[in-house]
DNA sequence: GTGAAAGCGCTAACAG
DNA sequence: CTGTTAGCGCTTTCAC
């Protein structure tokens, strides 16, 4: 049943109040040939003649018909980037903005528009696929991929050209991805934290059914060896609320614990409240260090010690590999793993 | 030369590999106009017919072709929601994240996509203006816009169906919009702080080419009345920073202030650790609100009394309003104002 | 350097 | 209920 919808009917202006290449061709007296070369950069045409196409646009105000145009051409100029979380997280991190900003200019330099689309849940995800697949896009860049992502099935199988932001579980080998290095990073907060004296040392994770998560996880893991004790670990779901309530039940368990690695800041905040209120200070008596570099991270008291992702080649990287998909230049998927930086403030 | 771009040429995948509608019908014994049918809905089909196309579309992965379906019906099916922020705010900001969801929930009732497009600069505007004036979408909400916006200029010549959401400054009678009414927000917090004894009252704005910052500033001043003195405003950017910067400043010229009415929540945090580092207790010496209700506001210590905006029915009239306008249903621009809502936290 | 013309895949109007 | 058919507006050979 996949790309079964119905549209709306009845739209308010009658196709005919928008003037098409014809209309121009008459005004300017020439074909529509030529009118056609004249808005595709005008390579063939006197210049004489492309300054009489061009007032006849400009005084028609017309401006092209992209659906005829992809039809004929079999493609739209635009990318999405597509968000399909559950939860609200994308939004508020402020990581997003810089991503959409990056994403945005390096796409337009490829004369490429960038449009952001959603789905928060299976009813919407399965609309957005229709979307998708309907071919309204070139391509695609999909965000943070969760383990069950229905998405990818249904967008790997469509064959659209799609390069998945961060690792897909389960879909590594099949699909091009640029991704951080979580687990690295992870394990050199930690060893940061334990440089400083500060074991125990207990985390807050995120939802493990994100590969970020599980590899954050996975580096303290590491990091902490033998010394691991599962009481030093709590779930998050990367809300600030799970943050607070995950140091609460530490706190009950290990009292003893010396210092916290939360898998983002915005958990991180609600960690350092929890043990405010628990009598802790921070970095005094517990350290905490956090992930992302949110605008969280610079509004706690202390700021917070937290993990940078090098955005900037990120989105170069994600959008070459998209490109190099869209041009017909890969010859199958591609990987690019980047590596995080320690931000070191206050909290440890 | 509105509407002159040009495409990247050269694509990966032949256009050839994607079923089109022909094939389904010989796959499935029927004609053309059949399929057409019953990828509409299926009105006038029987159901054994509509059995064997779906099986025919399904064992074939066909999924219509969006450029055909838009070239013939005059329609998208998609509309955009667009962000002409020269600055991040917007994503930061998880009222953002908000609106997002509700009108992308609103809008798949009726059976429309939304399309998420930003500008950061006037490059990127002018590319935008293309997008949506190629026929891309077939109407737009447009987020926030400044008092410079040549957009705005842009998308209302190309008669694209068009809601404002916040009021446009210059177009109020052009165009249709729906706003919150910040003068009255404003008003009202600014009296409930003056209720409590807190006069001097101070106030933090936003940059004023934004009418929302202006009808804040407006009704603080009217609140303040004959106790209006300049040196009690500071001008912020809407950004943690200046919301710091602007309580040194306010405390440089008039130490004896009591209160602080600042325009947004962010700001509010700024302006809060700034009072803290001075040495004055929120909110013993000085109580303080913010605008927005935004996450911010329930990350400070004390939590902010803030002014919470109704989304809900925000959305809901923005997009009864569009859907009005595509639909053919408007006689005429039409505009709504809606209350914000007075939300008591710790800080004044 | 320019014109003519063949479709791209689909919908909807018209016959039957 | 179903088949047939005429384009929607544009790009792109192919001639000239």
């Amino acid at each position: 049943m996949k790309s079964v919808e119905v549209l709306p009917r009845g739209q308010a202006k009658s196709p005919r109040d928008r003037p098409t290449i014809v209309d121009v061709a008459q005004l300017a007296g020439v074909s529509r040939g030529t009118v056609s070369r004249v808005i595709n950069g005008g390579r063939n045409v006197r210049p004489a003649v492309m300054v009489k196409v061009r007032a006849a646009i400009e005084s028609l105000g017309y401006s092209v018909n992209q659906a005829a145009r992809t039809l004929r051409s079999g493609h739209t100029g635009s990318v999405a980037f597509v968000i399909s979380e559950r939860r609200e997280h994308l939004f508020e991190d402020p990581n997003f903005g810089v991503l959409v900003r990056q994403f945005s200019r390096l796409l337009r330099q490829q004369g490429r528009h960038l449009l952001i689309t959603t789905a928060q849940d299976k009813d919407e995800e399965s609309f957005l696929g229709d979307y998708l697949s309907a071919g309204h896009v070139d391509g695609a860049l999909l965000a943070q991929p969760h383990a069950d992502e229905s998405l990818l099935d249904r967008l790997s199988a469509s064959e659209l050209p799609l390069v998945v932001l961060g690792r897909p579980l389960g879909w590594e080998n099949a699909l091009s991805w640029v991704a951080v290095d979580n687990k690295a990073a992870a394990y050199e907060i930690s060893k940061y934290v334990a440089a400083q004296g500060r074991s125990p040392i207990a985390t807050i994770t995120g939802p493990l059914d994100t590969s970020s998560s599980r590899e954050r996880f996975e580096g303290y893991r590491r990091a902490v060896g033998k010394a691991f004790d599962p009481d030093l670990v709590a779930h998050g779901d990367w809300s600030l609320l799970s943050g607070q309530q995950g140091v609460e039940r530490l706190l009950e368990r290990r009292p003893d614990l010396k210092s916290l690695v939360v898998a983002s800041d915005l958990m991180a905040v609600g960690a350092m409240r929890a043990l405010r209120a628990a009598g802790r200070r921070v970095p005094e008596d517990v350290a905490v260090v956090g992930f992302d570099d949110s605008a969280a991270a610079t509004m706690t008291d202390p700021p917070l010690t937290t993990i940078r992702n090098p955005f900037e080649q990120f989105t170069l990287e994600a959008v070459k590999m998209l490109d190099n998909l869209l041009m017909g230049r890969a010859v199958g998927p591609s990987h690019v793993v980047l590596r995080g930086e320690l931000v070191r403030r206050g909290s440890a």
